[in-house]
DNA sequence: ATTATATCCTGATCGC
DNA sequence: TGCGATCAGGATATAA
């Protein structure tokens, strides 16, 4: 399930494949794809390729009128970008569902589950707002804080939302929360600054980390060249139920949150901040 | 307005 | 061995 350390990984591995390549012709072969139109990029070369979100990007040069075409493309579930130089094969065609050719090679896009989408994108397209890039120089606790600020909506779901924090799935939210020894059922709104300050940071350390180790695959996600991510063995709590807790031996337990499951260490992540009162003190007890 | 739920889709896995 | 039921989840549409 790529999400921004998969997409990342995949872009970045792309990008020196297709710096500089011509596209020459598109074939969408699922229906689902046939709203996208590549008309506009076609004989354009590609200029960069990258992550915006948890899309990868090719923007291109010199197609037909426009001066800048993006292709956008959104792996969802279980999408992959696969780059084949001329003269290389590969296996597995069957959930073959785009295939752009290009000067040298072409790039397949492979999605057994069909939720990834293709999109052919012209300067003058309005693009949807898209919250803050999680890795970018604005991503810090201030901006988080008024970002957090008023949602009564659980932390985790919270950081699912990709109109506030984009590139967090499944597996990110639920490693960042325990990074950050944040229960994953607190209110977002009401983290104090201590908190949103490890919340802020836990973001930054766990997605350069996976990042580091080429993502995390979890059931078929693989990078550009076919291989698996190697964060999956460095997950702290994801699909660890029962497992004892890296950092206090706990054993991690798993709930559900909005039908996904959120995995998390009781110990290490109180549903209260640290020094909260929980009961009145007893008469007894005061002096 | 915000938040919750159903939906899409298919392969893998589970229980009988 | 086979078979139906269940699970996995990113984003969007729809409901509350």
């Amino acid at each position: 399930m790529p999400e921004l350390p998969e997409v990342e990984s995949v872009a970045r591995q792309l990008a020196p494949r297709l710096r500089g390549r011509t596209l020459r012709q598109v074939e969408l072969l699922d229906p689902r794809l046939h709203d996208a139109d590549p008309r506009p990029a076609l004989g354009g070369t590609v200029e960069r390729v990258a992550r915006a979100g948890k899309q990868v990007e090719l923007r291109f040069r010199g197609a037909g009128q426009c001066r800048t075409v993006r292709l956008l493309c959104h792996l969802r579930m279980t999408g992959r970008l696969i780059w084949l130089a001329d003269g290389e094969t590969v296996h597995e065609t069957k959930h073959l569902r785009a295939r752009l050719r290009f000067e040298g090679g072409e790039l397949l896009f492979i999605d057994p589950r069909r939720f990834g989408t293709l999109r052919f994108v012209t300067a003058d397209c309005e693009l949807p707002a898209r919250g803050l890039e999680p890795l970018s120089r604005g991503c810090t606790p201030a901006r988080l804080a008024g970002l957090l600020a008023g949602s009564r909506q659980e932390l985790k779901p919270w950081l699912l939302r990709q109109d506030r924090l984009v590139g967090l799935g499944n597996i990110y939210a639920s490693e960042i929360a325990f990074q950050a020894r944040l229960h994953p059922r607190r209110r977002a709104g009401s983290l104090r600054p201590e908190e949103v300050r490890r919340l802020c940071d836990a973001v930054r350390r766990v997605l350069r980390r996976a990042i580091r180790f080429g993502g995390t695959t979890f059931s078929d996600f693989a990078d550009a060249a076919g291989r698996a991510g190697r964060f999956y063995s460095m997950l702290a709590v994801y699909d660890r139920e029962g497992r004892p807790c890296r950092r206090c031996r706990t054993p991690v337990v798993r709930f559900v949150q909005q039908q996904r499951s959120t995995y998390c260490c009781p110990a290490c992540q109180p549903r209260r901040p640290a020094g909260t009162v929980v009961a009145k003190p007893s008469a007894r007890e005061t002096r």
